[in-house]
RNA sequence: GGGGAGAUACUCAAGCGGCCAACGAGGACAGACUGUAAAUCUGUUGGUUUUACCUUCGCAGGUUCGAAUCCUGCUCUCCCCA
């Protein structure tokens, strides 16, 4: 008998939505589920890890998950919550992101032989034998297009125009539920809300085709408590592969989430028990300053995602890049050095360029590209953001030798949170 | 097909012959305060060899000592009438 999947998830605050009867019938007995994972990259970032968490609570409880790559409904391309036509991606481009994902997922998913071990599956498979003329009589005949108009993602796309190809997308998403309830028994799909209209045409489609039962669970659309969007930084989305986001700074991105984000991302994006996330949530508010939830948060969620030696190498460079003084780093051997500042950006000059001493303001931008134009460089400077070794310096600076570290590193820092490794060869 | 409105920096949005690298708002970055949090206050937000010069106000030309501002053509967007 399963655990209660609804239960967990609904104090963890990850229903959005639910069809009427879900729980019973999970309860009942151990049952397959699915999501979808769009493979419009070829990496997930931290917003898809909802949906992964979803996966793996649902999995934890005792059911049998499937992951859904997107080959064919990649290449449809989903209207919701677009608001202008997608760009479609070629075959290839799409086989290869698909690869990807599937790699990134089975990180998270136990996909052994047992009774509730995960299956990926991909609906290109299914697809790609079908023929329009056995799609639009086997399926579009069961929806109607008032129906169809009736969805969110439709109706708002009616005034700027959307393309046959993207209206379909609803029924050919609809299609993978029936097909995954007929021959896998799937009777429940998750997904992001933006998903619900998708997911109850599916449902509708499994109940006109003379189906069996189908449910849904939808995740609210997660969201940083000053109302932005989640899972970006100044440099774009966070990924879930090192070579995307490094795993320093995809620890920071966590390490720099706020107190109320992190009492609400913490039961969302780690399998900490309630009693230790209650207890978690008291320490850290008793004393905020040394940001419990943070850090667990960070450190949880690392280590699933990039391993123990990358989350040990984060935290150690976290720890010396933000200690007030440079001993720490100072005493780092020179092969740990690099090691340890693995994800943080660096460039290469020569020592050629230091004889004579090497002007700050070429140091950050022309000879390195730390900082986009000279006159940045010296705005910054202006603004006392500018830090040579942790010490903060004038535009009149020089860097000369005996700021090396190790005979070939210097530290260069913007603000509080920007590093960079000047190395001289 | 006829008529009208518009296109300005990351976004919204002023400017309608010189005082415009272009008001203002948002965003972003930085400083102070702190805890690599939030809030708040302050500064910055085209480039360079920085009291000056160069490139930029849809695109291409033109008028003028001088144009984001006027004229001509083009492209695109929106609205109204058929």
């Amino acid at each position: 008998m399963p655990k209660n999947f609804i239960e967990e998830l609904q104090w963890r605050g990850m229903i959005h939505d639910m069809m009427p009867g879900t729980e019973e019938a999970l309860n009942k007995q151990v049952s397959s589920g699915y999501i979808g994972f769009d493979p419009t990259a070829d990496s997930l970032h931290v917003g898809s890890l909802v949906q992964i968490m979803i996966l793996v609570h649902f999995q934890r409880a005792g059911h049998k998950p499937y992951a859904l790559v997107g080959g064919a409904t990649g290449m449809v391309g989903d209207p919701s919550g677009k608001s202008q036509e997608r760009n479609l991606l070629d075959g290839e481009t799409l086989d290869h992101n698909v690869v990807c994902v599937k790699k990134q997922l089975e990180r998270f998913l136990d996909f052994n032989d047992g009774e509730n071990g995960a299956e990926m599956v991909n609906n290109y498979d299914w697809f790609k034998g079908m023929s329009f003329l056995e799609f639009i009589r086997d399926v579009g005949k069961h929806i109607s297009i008032n129906y169809m108009m009736s969805k969110d993602s439709v109706k708002s796309r009616l005034e700027t125009g959307m393309s046959f190809t993207e209206f379909s997308y609803q029924l050919v998403q609809g299609y993978d539920y029936y097909h995954l309830n007929k021959h896998k028994n799937c009777i429940i799909q998750l997904g992001g809300s933006d998903q619900w209209g998708n997911i109850v045409t599916g449902t509708e489609l499994i109940r006109r085709k003379g189906g069996g039962e189908a449910y849904a669970v939808t995740t609210p659309l997660i969201k940083k408590s000053d109302g932005t969007k989640f899972g970006k930084t100044e440099s774009g989305n966070v990924w879930l592969d090192a070579n995307q986001t490094s795993a320093y700074k995809f620890y920071q991105f966590w390490i720099n989430t706020s107190d109320d984000d992190a009492e609400k991302y913490i039961k969302i994006f780690t399998l900490k028990s309630r009693e230790e996330i209650e207890r978690l949530i008291d320490e850290h508010r008793e004393s905020t300053y040394k940001r419990i939830l943070q850090k667990a948060l960070a450190e949880d969620i690392t280590i699933r995602v990039h391993g123990e030696d990358a989350l040990a190498r984060a935290i150690e460079a976290s720890a010396a890049l933000f200690s007030k003084t440079i001993d720490g780093i100072k005493n780092l051997s020179s092969e740990d050095f690099l090691d340890v500042f693995e994800g943080v950006q660096q460039a290469t000059v020569t020592k050629s360029d230091l004889s004579d001493g090497l002007g700050i303001i070429d140091a950050l931008s022309s000879k390195t590209g730390f900082l986009s134009s000279n006159g940045e460089a010296r705005r910054e400077l202006k603004a006392n953001a500018i830090s040579v070794n942790k010490a903060k310096v004038k535009d009149d600076f020089l860097i000369t030798e005996t700021d090396l570290m190790n005979g070939k590193y210097v530290l260069l820092g913007k603000g509080k949170k920007t590093n960079f490794i000047l190395i001289v060869e």
